[in-house]
DNA sequence: GCTTCTCCTACCTCATTGGTAGGATTAAGC
DNA sequence: GCTTAATCCTACCAATGAGGTAGGAGAAGC
């Protein structure tokens, strides 16, 4: 598994607020509501946005959570990065610098590690992926499923069928 | 992380295997020490491997494993697989209908799963960084560091710095 | 028949994941 | 100024899987 329901529910309740019509804020309360959350273990997730400044909150009543930026200029290589840390392929890449300069614990014994080579175009792979999706094209996605299948209670047949 | 030790252990294996210049079997006693990976765990991962055609063994004394098929036409993606089962970005993918088939355990709530549109994206560029890699390219990488760092018995400068 | 291998299965320990519980603080509305 | 609705904060907790060990049983060379 290469992420974690925190990237699952933060990136749900990011595409949540992003598609709240006005500026108001949305309380957790309500997300976890809608989508089914646990609201307790949302509260430790909406954190990890806030201190990455994807989110803004009100506090006290009618208090709760907006987004701080233009859903167009959030990628989804932050939005990992502030919920799951660093994606790394293996646990020798955990080193936080950003750009591959990588430590690798097995540098020493004598091939230097032909595996990081390939762990490195892994790692290029997801970066890639996750950059050029943004917040808005999440939303945008939503928005359309929810118009395709607002008739039926529980869809049959899945929409998405021909990807990746 | 994206991958356990099975597959880094699983992929060393292999690029051991395939640097050596004639076809008798290698015990797994000498790739253990080479590599310094535990036997016993190694012994369970090249089962993984035998599993799926990827090695060879025969058994006995002077016995061994040796590589089933021709490095050239090995690629990481049927290693990976082998070697950790389906890669999945999130649990609803383990599924293992090889062709995005995802069924996602969320599509009935309101909006079918805007994260899955965005784990598909993921998924495709692990896949496809996996897929364009094989076993001889990763040997041959192998071969080129041990000329590059072969006087120096533990290197100071990393020589793979610019990748991803 | 000893040694060296592959093979097989049961166990064990530790860290992480995915939660829950319980409260403190803040602010709106009456 | 009390109540209520919300964010915040921290400690705990059960289950799972990762990573590895132990102990053998079969197979083949010498």
């Amino acid at each position: 598994m290469i992420f974690t329901t925190k990237a699952e529910y933060g990136v749900r309740l990011l595409v949540e607020l992003g598609r709240q019509p006005n500026d108001s804020p949305v309380s957790l309360k309500a997300i976890a509501e809608n989508e089914e959350l646990p609201l307790a273990y949302l509260e430790r997730i909406v954190a990890l946005l806030k201190r990455a400044d994807l989110v803004e909150s009100t506090r006290g009543a009618h208090g709760g959570y907006r987004l701080a930026r233009d859903p167009e200029s959030v990628t989804m290589d932050e939005v990992v990065l502030a919920l799951e840390g660093a994606v790394a392929p293996m646990s020798c890449f955990v080193d936080e610098t950003d750009d591959a300069r990588v430590l690798c614990s097995h540098v020493d014994d004598g091939e230097a590690c032909a595996t990081k080579f390939l762990w490195l175009r892994v790692q290029g792979g997801v970066t890639e992926a996750l950059r050029r999706t943004t917040l808005a094209e999440l939303v945008a996605f939503s928005a359309k499923q929810d118009v395709a299948q607002s008739p039926v209670t529980l869809g049959s047949a899945l929409p998405l069928h021909s990807a990746a």
